[in-house]
DNA sequence: GAGCCGATTGACTGGTCAATCAACCGGAGG
DNA sequence: CCTCCGGTTGATTGACCAGTCAATCGGCTC
């Protein structure tokens, strides 16, 4: 037998977060939820985590920053703006079709939820608004996209459009079981992009 | 002297709801803090509804039938779907004008929460969606969008991108002061119709 | 002016949970 | 065999707050 894997608690009690998170709301689920659901007990949550919130940060600022990475890898490519774009766009639909759990947390607990746990992280998320923006303006600035249209504005419909699909799939609005991931991705940035050509 | 009028409490408590929730948020407002707010006595909120969920409900369901009305309305015009896009993106900017707290509560706490409030008005909040998908679909059938996109799909990104940038008006992430929402509005319409334009 | 009734008041209760903490366990090292 | 120590346990505490309810108010009717 090889040895059993040190059993990293902490990020089974993470793992289990998501889960619950998930299923409940962050609102609704009480720290004994959490350790129960990760079979461990109610104390060792505090033991690795100084809060309830502290568990929702860290699973935010894990995926963010992968996030935050793939914005920054698409950019330093060398394909046109609409590639780019579609790259972003595939990053966060690939989230969802590999963890739909973690995402629907992320998007309906931090993200959307700008007014409570948001606040705290609104200055990461802008960043990702930026990054989007950046691609965008040195769209303009080659031609390829229209100049009229401020690139924070342009960046904040497409992030806005992206992540409406996201709740669509997660709240069932949208069927998702049928609807193909990699074609979602391609209709809206081509939609979007087509918006923004050059009049 | 004029008899002062007599004094709605009701509406008193809820105009109050709005100020407390667009300051601190739902979760973290007590019942207490809107009766302090209304100048009234903590029972009285009982009094006219059931519970602090009911008030947010009121708030939300006298709103959301505007906007449905307003999609309706805008959907009965004989103009083309440009317009008609137009007029739902307009009414919605326009009410974040004319009462921003109100926007900041319906939008916050129950359309972006769709796992706490959102999930007992999911049927409200589609059937805008619905509206608005039927504006896009009448358009391909008309031969002014083009056919290769789901309006529902089309409907999911139109007004995700709507919120996006309301929500960051609302949290400051796009200036709003100098912003003239009808050109935000003429230039997001633009965009996605643009994008919707027969290949 | 007596009686009625809905509006209004705010102290109180019951239950919920986040966070604490003292105790326990088991392996490493001497 | 003993001690130390970090990981682990779960009962307990203390705060908080939604919702209740018995009491009071004030206007209207007869």
């Amino acid at each position: 037998m090889a040895q059993a894997p040190p059993a990293d608690k902490r990020r089974l009690i993470l793992d289990a977060a998501v889960r619950v998170f998930a299923r409940q709301g962050f609102h609704a689920t009480r720290v004994s939820d959490i350790a129960d659901e990760a079979g461990v007990a109610y104390g060792l949550v505090y033991h690795y985590f100084s809060s309830k919130d502290e568990v929702l940060n860290e699973l935010f600022v894990e995926r963010w920053s992968l996030l935050l990475a793939a914005i920054e890898e698409a950019d330093s490519t060398d394909g046109g703006p609409r590639e780019k774009l579609g790259m972003v766009a595939g990053f966060i639909f690939d989230s969802y079709r590999h963890d739909p759990e973690l995402m629907k947390v992320i998007i309906v607990e931090v993200t959307r939820a700008a007014n409570s746990f948001g606040q705290t992280h609104l200055e990461e998320i802008r960043r990702a608004y930026e990054g989007i923006a950046k691609i965008v303006g040195d769209g303009q600035a080659g031609g390829a996209f229209r100049g009229d249209v401020d690139p924070m504005f342009a960046s904040m419909a497409f992030y806005g459009a992206v992540e409406q699909l996201l709740s669509g799939w997660i709240f069932g609005t949208i069927p998702a079981s049928d609807t193909d991931f990699d074609q979602a991705r391609d209709l809206l940035v081509t939609t979007i992009c087509d918006g923004l050509d050059p009049r």
